[in-house]
DNA sequence: AATGAATGAGATTTCATTCAT
DNA sequence: TATGAATGAAATCTCATTCAT
């Protein structure tokens, strides 16, 4: 590679880039079938076709689009985690970093939140519950270190996933449309409630 | 009027109920846009035009359709209220009525949720906290009431809801999807996770 | 059924009837994808979604349109069909008859012959030649008949088919065309011509 | 032009021949509208603009295939044209040697008639009606001299071309798609009927 | 009041062609 | 000369809504 194809790797990168970022604000703002691909082409600034070059069909546009803002979310959970350290450390750890995370990417939140709640995400669920390759491990392998060392409670893993996400998925989402603000201290509160929910 | 025009009025509302049931049968199943008025007025066994004697467009049926089941919720929270019990009492008893609720009528859950979760909901919670007549009333007085007692954290209100809610919804949603099968026992623990939440 | 609802009947019927002329008028002038479903119906004098409550599809008006041509043309031979009288003197008239035809009706002959060269018909006629009842039975019968008495060749019938058929269907094409023009004399001589093709 | 100018030429020629035998390919199977210059692009191994280097259009590549098809089909009835013999042998030579053809190259025989079926061919055959420098000059030829003779029948011309190629191209279609098969003898019986057709 | 055929705006998607590299 | 990414016009098809019956 030379300095003289970079214009060119950049450039296809780029309207990739566009669209995703296009789809995603459009989404967030008018839900999946309230924006259309012409909104999607004239907002990232390409041709109508041209989404075809990178996406098989809009459906397939939805679904990256999620699929990457899920790489993110856990890239950024992976990247800092404390295997190390103490169960409820690494919980805190690692529910603040979610929190922060979505504060900080607001649209990010609003669309696998919008996605995951639509027929899109509840077939994507079952898919996942099926395969052992989940992104959850992270969060399992967590709470069954906790429960063998009975710093959590005996609960079947999925009622600990709700218990323990669905604060702070209640909380992210008002604070995303304004309807709550959160600074460090509440965010550390809501993480500690987070804990107090499943702790044993 | 009189005793003849009953019937009339019988069948009246049984349209409107029909085409209310069989709107809230497809739109769980297949979403807001994968449902078509076709589909409701087969589903419905009326003519399509009919739809719109009773609805004056398809985003009147779903705003309608949602303000029905939220009705109905509300209803039964109010129903066995023991307003006079203390605080944890209180919220032991509402939070287990609504919790086993859910389950009783999933497809009333599941289109809340995916309602709350789209911009219909977005907008509608807008309005909502602008004006007094809050539905949420009714936790709101628990809350401060709570407040008061030191028995709940001194946190924003926004905050409680998410905290006692959230764990609440997640709940409910896995077991609507048969990702989790709950029981008396488990939805006793769920209500008691969610008060440990908020608890002072 | 009274003398008010028969003006409905009619309209149904004309709208179905008008997209049908208006679709062999413009696909035997442009082709089938020159024909656009907005040609047709700008030409039929209705809707653009019209035309999709009488055919599902493009595909599936050129399909149908296919057959109802196919059907008029074998009722027609059916009609007269002198079943009684020796071979010769049905082929003459089941050929005079088919020849004359084409000639009168040139868009049914287009049309037809354009779909059976395109890869619509080759597919139906795979689909033909597996299902036992055939439209050509009554030629099938004809010509096995012709076999055992000795009038026809003993050849496989397909060639038959095609020795018989071919000289007819380039006449009528020519025709139809304006490369040839065919008089009673004549059709007469041709008809005569592809009973020589296959006389013993 | 030098040697060190061959592969260039090679290659052009090369490009052009792949375009012109995938296009051969993918029409006979897809159809006109069926196949994508990007599928013809593919097939070939070549740029999608590359084509346009070659073919002014899809059209221009069309009209070229075809004429490039008949010119080898003209060439190969010339190459071996008994002249100076009697006009029923050179029929018999003629048909046979054409059948023969068709049957080795079916996909030739399936373009040349798809092409002619279509609007584009219609168009065609006006012009060539039009113009004197006709490829059917041979056959033409031919049947002037056996009316003369009064070996053929004293029919127009174009009749006579309908009589003696339909029952031809209508064999020779069954057999490229699979419903008949036809072995020497059923050839020479074939051409024998052809000749039936015409003959005094 | 009830119907459902008809509508046409608008959605998704395709594809011949261009043009910068 | 060759490429293939990009384009946007145009195609097919859907569907909320209307309106004559």
């Amino acid at each position: 590679m030379n300095i003289h194809s970079s214009p060119n790797i950049m450039k296809k990168l780029d309207k990739r880039s566009e669209i995703i970022q296009a789809s995603l604000d459009l989404i967030v703002e008018h839900g999946f079938h309230g924006t259309s691909m012409a909104m999607v082409a004239e907002k990232a600034e390409v041709g109508a076709g041209t989404i075809y070059r990178y996406f098989e069909s809009k459906d397939a546009l939805i679904k990256e689009l999620y699929q990457e803002l899920e790489e993110k979310v856990m890239a950024t959970l992976w990247e800092g985690d404390p295997i190390s350290k103490p169960v409820r450390q690494r919980f805190i750890h690692l529910w603040t970093v979610l929190l922060k995370y979505f504060i900080a990417h607001p649209l990010y939140f609003r669309y696998i939140e919008q996605y995951y709640n639509s027929p899109y995400g509840v077939s994507l669920r079952k898919d996942k519950i099926l395969s052992k390759t989940d992104d959850r491990d992270i969060f399992k392998n967590l709470f069954e270190e906790g429960i063998a060392q009975q710093v959590i409670k005996g609960l079947p893993l999925s009622m600990l996933f709700s218990l323990a996400f669905g604060p702070l998925v209640a909380l992210a989402r008002d604070h995303t449309l304004g309807f709550a603000i959160l600074d460090d201290t509440l965010i550390a509160e809501t993480v500690e409630a987070c804990w107090d929910g499943i702790k044993r």
